[in-house]
DNA sequence: AAGCCGGGGCG
DNA sequence: CGCCCAGGCTT
């Protein structure tokens, strides 16, 4: 007997699944990307709730479908004001590929998200979690769609004690979930899921009093709700040290940097950053001659800034500088005024320095 | 399989 | 401050 099979084995699918379903209807949020399952706003809004809150989307979501309506007016826009407009949602690379696979769209299906699995999977960006979605919920396709939530749920529901961070997990949990689907309405199972896992069988504290699907919860039976699902946790981030520039020359313009088109807020731009370690704090005028062909005068410093990523932190130690430059040579570096500011997609933490200096 | 890639909210 | 989280890509 295969381990699915034995997990499956006595459990009422049926009963699951007009439960949730049932529950869905009559509680699911009234959100801006369901008003409709247009394949391209479903894709959009499921690549920008990629380990991000409802909450926070919401507004994303209606500025970005109100500037691209269509696939098409997204693949002719230009990358600098599509990550304008993904500003300070985050993991920006989510918007590089949705663009990129939205302009395959355009090219190669003319225009029309694909509802073939293979082809709609293999575009940039959209791994099983995201294919299955688009496919469920626009395509209404009996195709498993499980993240974070849906394995949270299926965890307890079924009482399965692997580690949700390991990938064998999850391929584990989609096929508990592709048995599990309802082939009447895919779309309301798999939204239904991802629901009951937002509202009731959240993280820490379950609502299991108002849980549909209470009588078919194995870890509610057995009062171990609590300890599922099982998740290793992430080790440390590295702390990094740099100096940050905001240098300024006489007509009061600043020095801004792109960053490279690889890795970290790729694309985005910045004050200059010193990497402290390589550099260090007494040789960064010199430095800084070297590297962009500009000189600077450091001045005053204005504070220190901790800024968390997933894996990284950056500790900023930020510094006014002067310069009697107007123009740049250097292809990186722009002058421009403090309103130019808001026109360049800035990560989140030079945006709180560009606060400062207002 | 493990590392890389943001940001916000919570207690 | 540590912890949590509606993933996918690269190596």
């Amino acid at each position: 007997m295969r381990m699915t099979d034995k997990v499956l084995q006595n459990f009422n699918t049926s009963a699951f699944q007009n439960a949730l379903i049932e529950w869905y209807h009559a509680n699911k949020r009234d959100l801006p990307w369901r008003a409709d399952q247009d394949p391209y706003k479903v894709w959009v809004s499921e690549i920008m709730l990629q380990q991000t809150k409802v909450d926070t989307v919401i507004p994303y979501f209606k500025q970005f479908i109100s500037k691209y309506p269509t696939p098409r007016d997204l693949a002719y826009a230009d990358q600098q004001e599509v990550l304008k407009t993904w500003e300070g949602l985050g993991y920006y690379s989510r918007a590089r590929n949705l663009q990129h696979a939205i302009q395959e769209v355009v090219a190669s299906y003319d225009g029309k998200v694909p509802d073939d699995p293979n082809e709609l999977g293999s575009l940039k960006g959209i791994g099983p979690y995201t294919k299955g979605a688009i496919l469920s919920i626009a395509y209404n396709q009996p195709q498993p769609a499980v993240d974070g939530n849906v394995m949270r749920v299926l965890s307890r529901v079924l009482k399965v004690d692997d580690d949700i961070a390991k990938t064998s997990a999850r391929k584990k949990f989609e096929t508990y979930a592709a048995s599990l689907i309802s082939h009447d309405d895919p779309s309301s199972f798999n939204q239904g899921m991802m629901e009951l896992g937002a509202l009731i069988c959240t993280p820490k504290e379950p609502m299991c009093m108002f849980c549909p699907v209470q009588d078919y919860c194995r870890a509610f039976q057995e009062g171990v709700q609590q300890a599922l699902p099982v998740k290793s946790k992430q080790k440390k981030q590295k702390v990094v040290p740099y100096t940050v520039l905001l240098i300024q020359n006489d007509k009061g313009h600043y020095v801004i940097e792109k960053r490279p088109a690889d890795g970290l807020l790729a694309n985005m731009w910045q004050f200059p950053m010193v990497p402290t370690v390589e550099i260090g704090n007494d040789h960064i005028e010199q430095w800084f001659h070297m590297e962009y062909g500009i000189d600077i005068t450091k001045k005053v410093k204005k504070g220190n800034l901790k800024h968390v990523f997933t894996h990284l932190v950056w500790q900023l130690e930020i510094y006014e500088a002067t310069t009697a430059s107007t123009k740049v040579t250097d292809e990186r570096l722009k002058i421009i005024s403090r309103d130019e500011l808001d026109e360049y997609p800035f990560p989140v933490s030079h945006q709180k320095m560009m606060k400062y200096l207002r």
